[in-house]
DNA sequence: ATTCTGACA
DNA sequence: TGTCAGTA
């Protein structure tokens, strides 16, 4: 018996490690510009312009440099291969996609005060994600919506749709 | 912003 | 023939 329960409890480790790497917030650098957008299109099989227009379409927000190029990040690559996942496997098209991001909680994620909450133009948005919303409270306070946990969240919460919707673990942050 | 194309139903 | 992702 010592055996297989070693043998097991390996096992469970292993598994448990997986999950916690699942589970746990993706490292800094998954979030680092790195990179320009043809670099992006390359590795997405995509080309630039239809990069940009999955901005255009609020799908994701992409990094700017002072002078307004566009810079991506490893989270922004896996983030078009679930996109692409959902077109091409799941039967989405861009609207429901964006509008399944508009449903992201933002007032809980940012902890708005209820007052806020109520007069902030991101929470009247229901087909449109918060970092699509102009004048925003965030927007005023100057928040950076690459940095902010709602917009991130959004990517883990789309992989996440993908696994719950199909059971793959592919593009899993 | 706008128009065009190819795939698909 | 209309729609839509992707293109330029």
């Amino acid at each position: 018996m010592a055996h297989s329960s070693s043998r097991a409890k390996e096992k469970f480790h292993k598994i448990a490690a997986t999950e916690r790497r699942r589970a746990t917030p993706e490292p800094e650098d998954d979030w680092d510009p790195i990179m320009a957008i043809g670099v992006a299109a390359s590795m997405t099989g995509l080309s630039v312009s239809a990069l940009r227009k999955y901005e255009s379409e609020g799908l994701l927000t992409y990094h700017r440099t002072p002078t307004g190029r566009r810079l991506l990040c490893r989270a922004d690559i896996r983030r078009i291969k679930t996109i692409q996942h959902l077109i091409n496997e799941e039967g989405l098209n861009i609207e429901g996609i964006r509008r399944l991001l508009a449903l992201l909680p933002c007032w809980d994620l940012t902890h708005c005060s209820q007052d806020t909450r109520r007069e902030c133009l991101a929470t009247k948005h229901s087909h449109q994600p918060c970092w699509m919303v102009r004048k925003t409270k965030c927007a005023k306070a100057g928040f950076n919506c690459n940095e902010c946990d709602v917009y991130r969240y959004g990517t883990y919460c789309i992989g996440t749709m993908k696994s719950l919707v199909h059971g793959t673990d592919d593009d899993t942050p």
